[in-house]
DNA sequence: CGTTTTTTTTGACCGAGGTCAAGGCCCCCA
DNA sequence: TGGGGGCCTTGACCTCGGTCAAAAAAAACG
């Protein structure tokens, strides 16, 4: 099925902050992530920025789901990154004659809006610790893998870009970092490398680490 | 096309702040609103309430939106409104014979994940003065009528259900509604009557403004 | 490797908005 | 039509997180 997608699409490998376009020559666009990660943001006249949703390797985005292309555009967060690109009319010809390819579409964007739904959750109604917690519970359980001591990831973001996604500020982030860091929850290697040395303590900071849980485990069922 | 669901849909008129079940029997749902409005809430266990969306009368909603069942839910903000509800299954067998139902569904779905993906950056990075008027705005172009001196719209929210909307709390909505009672840019008759005397100055407080009219003229373009 | 640039960290201070409490207004219903 | 109870409004106070600035640590680069 992804073969096929690939032999109709155009791959491109941005670079970190590379915008994408959301609209060819009047067409809808599609991306399928294959490695790094883009981020979907909106920008205000006034320099702020928001980071509405996070795509890692294996979701779609298709420009609908954009509420107005003057205002938000996607890029890759990551140094390097790889995506494939079909124009709509393209895709929807060869989700026609394959059903299966159909379901597996539907069900990457629900999970998309249920995603989004979450973040509301996360940025309306936690405090800026349990933000923190939430975001290292999902990159941990995206991206982390298990090593002698607790979970290692890698964090594809900057603190600015964390903060833009938490809708908090670059410094606050890094406050609460390192404080996570003081108690022994984490332990960091260079800028980006963690390890959670304490999982179940990181959790517990978050009132939605289970909801985040079903939502990861959703999207690898789908996969 | 309506009538061809309606006549297989139940029917449902809800009182405000009824639930209304998100699954049936293990079988995700589909809920059509017809009249009043609903609101998806995510409920934290220290008592706190974040409403991701609101739906108004054309929108649909299906379960697979929700990220976790066990901490959301749907219910009615109006006191009172009308629903259809279908079974996922009966409402796929239905689609698969009616092209225009599956592209109107589509249409509809991704409208909504734009919404949840505009209320990100409206929560997210606008203060709440410019929450307030992005709320407002948005009702005003959903349930708004021109009478003389002004728009006239009644809000179907409570002052606690906009603040929880809103990532606000109702104190401060109320103060921010005084305020622009003072300037006279809102005009109030009872509790939840406005009429809107000077949507020009309301909509050069929402930097969201012209997304959300691009959002509203989508969707009814759908419907 | 040393230098330059960028990102992160940390502290001190400040303000928007949350919290609490008291009072007033609407709306419902007998 | 007159209580009564739930909303709404408003003020006083306080806290969390934003802002600004300076130093330190990583990364980038010749």
């Amino acid at each position: 099925m992804l073969s096929s997608i690939h032999s109709r699409a155009v791959t491109i490998r941005p670079r970190r902050y590379q915008k994408l376009a959301v609209a060819c020559e009047a067409d809808e666009v599609v991306y399928f992530v294959r490695a790094g990660a883009l981020a979907l943001s909106a920008g205000l006249p006034n320099g702020r920025r928001q980071i509405l949703s996070i795509l890692y390797p294996g979701d779609v985005f298709r420009s609908a789901l954009t509420p107005s292309p003057a205002l938000t555009g996607l890029s890759a967060v990551t140094a390097s990154a790889e995506v494939w690109r079909l124009r709509w009319p393209t895709f929807e010809a060869l989700a026609a004659g394959d059903s299966a390819l159909q379901q597996l579409f539907d069900s990457l964007i629900t999970d998309q809006a249920a995603r989004l739904a979450m973040h509301i959750a996360i940025i309306g109604s936690l405090g800026a610790d349990e933000r923190v917690a939430s975001f290292l519970v999902e990159i941990a359980l995206r991206l982390g893998a298990p090593v002698a001591g607790g979970i290692a990831f890698e964090i594809p973001l900057t603190r600015t870009d964390i903060a833009d996604y938490l809708a908090l500020n670059a410094d606050t982030v890094s406050r609460i970092m390192s404080r996570l860091r003081a108690k022994g929850v984490l332990a960091q290697s260079g800028r980006s490398l963690m390890i959670c040395r304490d999982m179940k303590a990181l959790e517990s900071q978050s009132p939605f680490s289970a909801a985040l849980q079903q939502i990861c485990a959703r999207a690898r069922r789908a996969r």
